[in-house]
DNA sequence: CGGCATCCAATTCGATACTG
DNA sequence: CAGTATCGAATTGGATGCCG
């Protein structure tokens, strides 16, 4: 106990909550985090997503790349091969979610650790 | 442009996938962002939360409020007043939670500045 | 007052089949 | 190959009433 205050230094205002809200609905979808998981390591193919996001179908992959793409977050790449094939990367804007993201996976991380000890009094 | 590199920095790993759902999971339910935000001014009572999260019914009340006690966020405080009366507080280790959701305010902060912008050709 | 039980509405997700 | 359409299952949220 290094502190007495019972107020965080930085409250959360109530502008914030849209601002917050948007940034969690964006990455609430449940294939959305892994899809962009996949598209940091660089540009790939609609069937290499389809592949990399094991379990996903082609439904939820299509619906998901589209929600992102409306966001800015992604880019799509028609190619006029043939068949057609279209290939997704993270814009240069989406690269500045990947940051947040990590300090989301820091926080969660040691989350997990905390929780799992809590539980060994079973 | 002043980068060429198709690869962000920092790629996600898969291993940082659990942690990140993890984080947006807890925060994903409809009220509590803006539960915790009423709780960084201070401790509230059930019925001063109902008051503040305005359009929640205590069933959900409830219900967030005990996703966020066993997650450790917040700690309740049962009081021997008659009727009984409960307080909710943020914990020391909820405390560490806001920082992040403070990061995510920022990013969709800018992310709305960008979506409103890039409209006004409508 | 705080919170649970019940029931219903809305949204989300999955499986599958189909098209240009 | 890259989606779309359709249907049904599951999850989530809301309204209301009851109880200690």
């Amino acid at each position: 106990m290094n502190k007495r205050s019972d107020k965080p230094e930085t409250p959360l205002y109530r502008s914030h909550l849209i601002p917050v809200h948007d940034t969690v609905e964006l990455l609430s979808g449940k294939w959305k985090i892994e899809i962009i998981c996949s598209l940091t390591f660089g540009k790939k193919f609609f069937m290499e997503l389809k592949r990399d996001v094991i379990g996903i179908s082609p439904r939820m992959l299509s619906k998901e790349l589209q929600e992102l793409e409306v966001n800015g977050i992604i880019t799509r790449l028609p190619l006029a091969t043939k068949p057609i094939t279209v290939s997704y990367e993270l814009s240069e804007y989406g690269k500045t979610l990947v940051p947040v993201i990590h300090i989301m996976g820091a926080w969660g991380r040691n989350h997990r650790k905390k929780i799992i000890g809590s539980l060994k009094v079973n």
